[in-house]
DNA sequence: TCTGGGGTCCTAGGACCC
DNA sequence: TCTGGGGTCCTAGGACCC
């Protein structure tokens, strides 16, 4: 039987939810920008309109943005984060057979719906948008691939209203047509600038290409890009997510870092947020890389990391916050001048299948006690603890001067009606 | 002065074993 | 002591996604 996929996507999804708060920016623009307001990470129509791409360093473009009375917004993940969780809820109701791919896009499998898929999308946007006040897109389709599509097209002409079927269309040739091929789900820069040399230039074209030379340049992913736009599924919808595979926290610095002892501060404090993360999920960490790095954009660069394995895995933030200090001895070069640092936890294993060492002595249960009343607290109240080796200044501290209020999360700033 | 963060999958090549 | 070849496992790096 062959499968129907709906991709409900959200627009312009930062810029919407700022607004959904903030009636006042009907209509204007407005631009997201990313951590310590480096770059643009989302934008309205109407900013888009205005030629602000995705990515550009806010630097550049802030006299424009000053000129043209853009809204300008630093990130605010807390809000994000659950008004995404809405959307998700409100979608569930019209299929369990639901796949979150990610912060604001799900694929539901709408197979064997005996009405309109039309109708039925235009229910769900209808919906959605009465519940969260978040205005979403639906591309209907044979496979993911095509639904991406479908859901670009909607979301780009007014005459669809929001909502795109591609199922079983006769047109889909002359639509796929109109696709560039690097706007092709998977297509990225490389492979988009390999295709055009080869003289492959839209999505119709691609899905035209011989399946052994596609093999043979692309690997099997171009073999699934080319055999979805044909209409034939290759990736299934994903209801239970496997488990992770690696944990990562790393941030760009506030303010440049030279010295091991803020170099230490920082990595003590991306180790114990990895630590809440580890724990949130279940999971235990058996290896832990520790990278630190200076500006990309400066010549001798310097790039490095350092890696532990555990003889036991942990999930311990005080002995994740050790080994990363350790690390940061290995790695610190005097002289230079940081702009980041990264933990990432891989060997992820259920905390409760974890081998234990036959010449362990620590007391891990114990120590299982201590992070089970520190999580408790901090998820309570607002996260007050923090461990001695975070440091008190924290210079280093990402910045975000445009916050907007965490609305729908914290008691001192939820909307106010005058 | 100012350029994000968190993931996954695939492949090539080296190490190692038989 | 010398030789060939095939298989598996692991890892680093590339490419991509949002």
């Amino acid at each position: 039987m062959k499968e129907i996929f709906a991709l409900v996507d959200c627009n312009n999804f930062y810029a919407s939810c700022e607004r959904v708060f903030n009636p006042k920016l009907e209509g204007r623009p407005i631009v997201v920008l990313s951590n310590n307001d480096g770059c643009v990470v989302a934008r309205s129509n109407e900013a888009k309109a205005l030629g602000i791409g995705m990515g550009v360093p806010a630097f550049e473009i802030e006299e424009s943005m000053r000129k043209n009375n853009v809204e300008v917004f630093s990130s605010n993940y807390t809000l994000y984060a659950d008004m995404s969780s809405r959307v998700m809820e409100t979608l569930s109701v019209f299929t369990s057979d639901i796949e979150i791919y990610s912060i604001d896009e799900a694929f539901l499998n709408l197979d064997g719906f005996n009405c309109s898929l039309t109708d039925y999308g235009r229910k769900m946007r209808q919906t959605v948008k009465q519940w969260t006040g978040m205005p979403v897109t639906v591309g209907i389709a044979r496979t993911k691939t095509l639904a991406k599509i479908a859901n670009r097209i909607a979301k780009k002409s007014t005459r669809e209203n929001g909502v795109l079927d591609l199922t079983d269309s006769s047109c889909l040739d002359m639509v796929l047509a109109e696709i560039p091929v690097e706007k092709v789900w998977t297509v990225g820069i490389k492979t988009a600038l390999k295709l055009k040399r080869a003289g492959i230039k839209t999505a119709l074209a691609l899905s035209n290409t011989d399946i052994g030379w596609i093999r043979q340049k692309f690997g099997v992913v171009g073999v699934r890009t080319v055999y979805e736009l044909r209409g034939i599924s290759c990736y299934p919808l994903e209801q239970n997510p496997p488990a992770k595979k690696s944990i990562t926290v790393s941030r760009m610095f506030g303010k440049p870092v030279e010295s091991v002892k803020e170099l230490k501060e920082a990595i003590s404090s991306y180790a114990s947020r990895a630590g809440e993360k580890l724990r949130g999920q279940g999971l235990a960490a058996g290896v832990m890389t520790v990278y630190v790095t200076t500006s990309r954009f400066i010549e001798n660069k310097y790039f490095n990391y350092n890696t532990v394995e555990f003889a036991v895995a942990t999930s311990n933030t005080i002995e994740l916050v050790r080994n990363a200090c350790r690390c940061i001895d290995r790695l610190y070069r005097k002289g230079c001048v940081f702009k980041k640092c990264g933990i990432i936890l891989n060997g992820l294993v259920p905390e409760n299948q974890v081998q234990n060492g036959l010449f362990d002595n620590v007391d891990r249960l114990k120590a299982k006690r201590l992070m089970q009343a520190v999580d408790a607290i901090n998820n309570r109240l607002n996260s007050p603890l923090q461990w001695a080796a975070e440091g008190l200044g924290q210079a280093w501290k990402v910045k975000f001067k445009r916050r907007s209020n965490r609305y729908t999360s914290c008691w001192d700033e939820l909307p106010e009606v005058a």
